[in-house]
DNA sequence: CTTGACTCTAGACTTAGATCAAGGGTCTAG
DNA sequence: CTAGACCCTTGATCTAAGTCTAGAGTCAAG
């Protein structure tokens, strides 16, 4: 009972969410929203259903989650046999990714901090040791 | 005195830098690097200023400056008045910029590293963590 | 002198994730 | 009934940093 109890113009739904309404239509046409129902004059017709969905999708990318991962997400989650195995695993695959990313740009920035910390911040270019570092042959 | 020794063609600079010879026009084209001489057949004629120049643009991009940003730092490494001060400045807007990025994907993993524990890898969708973080409302 | 590797230009294409424009139909408040 | 806000589709455009294609010319070894 009661399986589209309110209904919303895609205006209505992109301002609840907070995304444009040219990004809901992207993400239909991309797969990530199910095709909605349509009002006689042809407008799309939401319920409650997408906006949760959407705001999954927003919240999967501020994860970090790519659009083709989060379609396999949600792919995932109505598989009731090995959903939430896989699930996991996609989420321990990302952190993997983002603690690897980490790294590395902790490396690029002590590396950038040191250049820094040793350029006294005036003279001639070529004592320049940030200058210099870019320069010259890698030292190390 | 002797100022054009040794010169190479655009394939024998790419094979020496380690980057494709579209890298090489593509970088002429932004203005990243000067027009070079020609052969009388029209074939691009590189010396060793080249060489290290692009060497520079390679490590300034592994450092995550921009085209857009080294092209600055070319022109600013060439400015013998201002040259230094602005260097440096850029190269810690840059750090600053990189030390944000680290404190945003430190939280994000923070979070993700919180899910994943949380979620036993079995049982309903309905009750994975992950899956219930993404579509339900923040809660915080 | 031929063959295969190399180079030239102009311009199209790629990825990811949207965003925008044009030209038209619809809905609603007054 | 009309003005303004909203919605529709198709297809183009954007960013960044290249990458690729086609068609033509050049170089060096044998």
């Amino acid at each position: 009972m009661n399986t589209q109890i309110s209904s919303f113009t895609i205006g209505a739904v992109a301002k609840r969410v907070g995304v444009a309404i040219d990004t809901i239509r992207y993400y239909e046409r991309e797969g990530l929203l199910p095709e909605p129902l349509r009002r006689a004059s042809g407008y799309r017709s939401y319920g409650e259903g997408t906006v949760a969905q959407l705001r999954f999708i927003r919240r999967a990318k501020d994860l970090g989650f790519t659009l083709d991962e989060i379609r396999e997400l949600l792919a995932l989650s109505a598989d009731r046999q090995r959903g939430v195995k896989a699930v996991k695993q996609r989420a321990q695959q990302r952190l993997a990714a983002i603690e690897q990313r980490i790294t590395e740009l902790q490396r690029v920035r002590d590396g950038l901090a040191q250049l820094v910390a040793s350029c006294p911040g005036h003279g001639k270019p070529e004592q320049c040791p940030i200058l210099r570092a870019l320069a010259d042959e890698a030292k190390s």
